[in-house]
DNA sequence: GATGAATGAGTCTTCATTCAT
DNA sequence: CATGAATGAAGACTCATTCAT
């Protein structure tokens, strides 16, 4: 998964282990010596290259992040305009996750201590929230206020948006910020005559 | 910070403490005879009302997400046109997470497991991001690429619809994604002359 | 099962449910709350009539043990020779066992504690044990050392018995009463002519 | 205590604490640190070699119960009559119990969750029994319908060969039984002129 | 007397970490 | 360097017992 230079085989293998147990499991429900033994090695050993459980997990998430943002500044580096440098990055981005799918849930899904019942009914609340922006976004489509699309996406775009808004801190940087983001979409997603 | 009705005072007071604690330590360092100190009540009694500490963290998240539907939906009601609506849930999220401030934690924070300087060395690693985001925007604004402004929220706005591309599961899927997430933005940052 | 006189119908009715829960499930896996509420009263009120859960066993096993020996001594009562009395007495014994079947367990099953497969384990031992007796009949009843008939029977006999020796104190009483054992056998066991 | 070969010094030693807590205390009064702290290892040490305490219950009974069965067959393979391998078994069972008198409280004593007090008061209802059987054997001795002898060892064997009748099913099956087991003792205890 | 909500002492068990080999 | 047996701190959970109503 993840490849590393200038390190023993022994820590490859300990680090690909890591990220692959803690990536499965979560932190906390993986344990040291599991690590060890898929990765061939003794308990010990990793004590060795890392001192402690949590400095391992930021072993993995250092390289993983490392990684992600070199490949960023790969795809950028050969594009001249801004929208090509936006496309290349968010392409990167989709790659990586696509390609380094589990990754994301060491760094987004703490999760794994709730049970698949419950993980299911947090998809529920959260598809509610998306079925509750699609009825307005096929309303808006319907009535023409915005350009006609793919309605899932456009419902998936407006609620990722929304969650760009998590670090107001009081009521006017909110309002200031909301606007903002509003205004985007607004020139975003109203209609297009021609191009 | 959540209030409940229909609910014993005990049951109140562990699911208040049970939610700062947890948003406080994370759910793993969190301890239930803490909840139970915090909360004035036995240890014993937290098992009354719930099985276990992990039906306790379902518990807490559960009210959270009751309360932040319903906040929504309530915020939308009144409104009229698509751009009311979205402005308004838009508002109700802002203003949810400004009030319910540590709720996000629970949800989305999953580092608590890590120490401080770890988390600020993430947040560098972020910052890295942004920063490189913020590189391309001044540029673009600079060209007269995309309309003129914030350039941090600007960046942010498009590091966070960035983030939207998590659920893309193959090449061609990820490639129909990114353009129409790129296509949006086109129209919403670009030159706006009148309105 | 018991029925006692001289007695409240709660305490009589939380004395059954505690005989038969005890019985069901040993005393350390035995609740109080189970037994109260097979009693159809409050975990409290049971502390109305006993100090505490093991005044409770002691309740239920002293109502089980005067039974035990008042109907032994019903069954003797009337009996006047030896052999009638012998004969009435282990009748009264299997009735008592058949009846109160559960009792024994209280009285002698301490493995409510062990799982299924362990309890199955102990009595492939124990039929070890009677294999051994057993086969060393056959032969004994083969060569006519002993009286032929049921050989089971027998067999448990022989084991029963030996049982009885458990409170040998040293070499030389465990040798008196392994004689003295030895010989009722050879005398009860041996080829019988006529009667 | 119990000896055992090919174990680890540790496993041993937890083994044999593992046998003399349990005997002292009874299983659930039994504490794992307190056996382990006998042991000289740590707490952890011993789910080592046991996944549980009660996975350690069974090793303390499997060892003791395979070299009681190891025993008794030493005892009877050199023997040839039947009554020799009788009498040779029936040494061997008073002799181990008489050096791992420990053992047959694990076995065969569960009142350990009772206190002093009422034990005794289990002893005399047992006693009670025991001189109720011994009035009856007296009157028989005297009349003359049993051997004179040891009284009190006669009185025993009676009360545990009735013990023997436990697995009785139905009214039928205790008959027999019980006509079986009177047989035997009517023969094994009558007069004896010469011998 | 009767109740059951509340309690917290008590214990098994886990697992990161150490260190002698 | 590598190991894994040994450790013990830490914490979830149980359940007998209490006591206000």
């Amino acid at each position: 998964m993840v490849d590393f230079k200038k390190m023993s085989e022994k820590e490859s293998a300990i680090l690909n282990s890591a990220y692959q147990i803690f990536t499965e499991k979560g932190f906390h429900n993986a344990k040291v010596s599991e690590i060890a033994q898929h990765a061939g090695v003794g308990k010990g050993t990793i004590y060795e290259y890392y001192a402690s459980k949590e400095e391992l997990l930021r072993g993995v998430i250092q390289i993983g992040m490392l990684h992600y943002i070199e490949e960023m500044k790969r795809y950028i580096k050969d594009s001249n305009t801004f929208w090509e440098k936006i496309e290349n990055m968010y392409t990167a981005h989709a790659y990586f996750l696509t390609n380094h799918d589990a990754f994301k849930k060491v760094i987004g899904d703490h999760f794994s201590v709730i049970n698949k019942e419950f993980h299911d009914w947090m998809l529920i609340q959260r598809n509610q929230l998306i079925e509750l922006v699609k009825e307005i976004v096929e309303e808006g489509m319907d009535k023409g206020e915005i350009a006609s699309g793919q309605k899932d996406w456009t419902a998936t775009f407006i609620l990722t948006s929304m969650m760009g808004l998590q670090d107001c801190q009081d009521s006017d940087d909110s309002k200031g910020k909301v606007d903002f983001v509003v205004n985007i979409l607004k020139n975003g997603l109203k209609q297009r005559n021609g191009d």
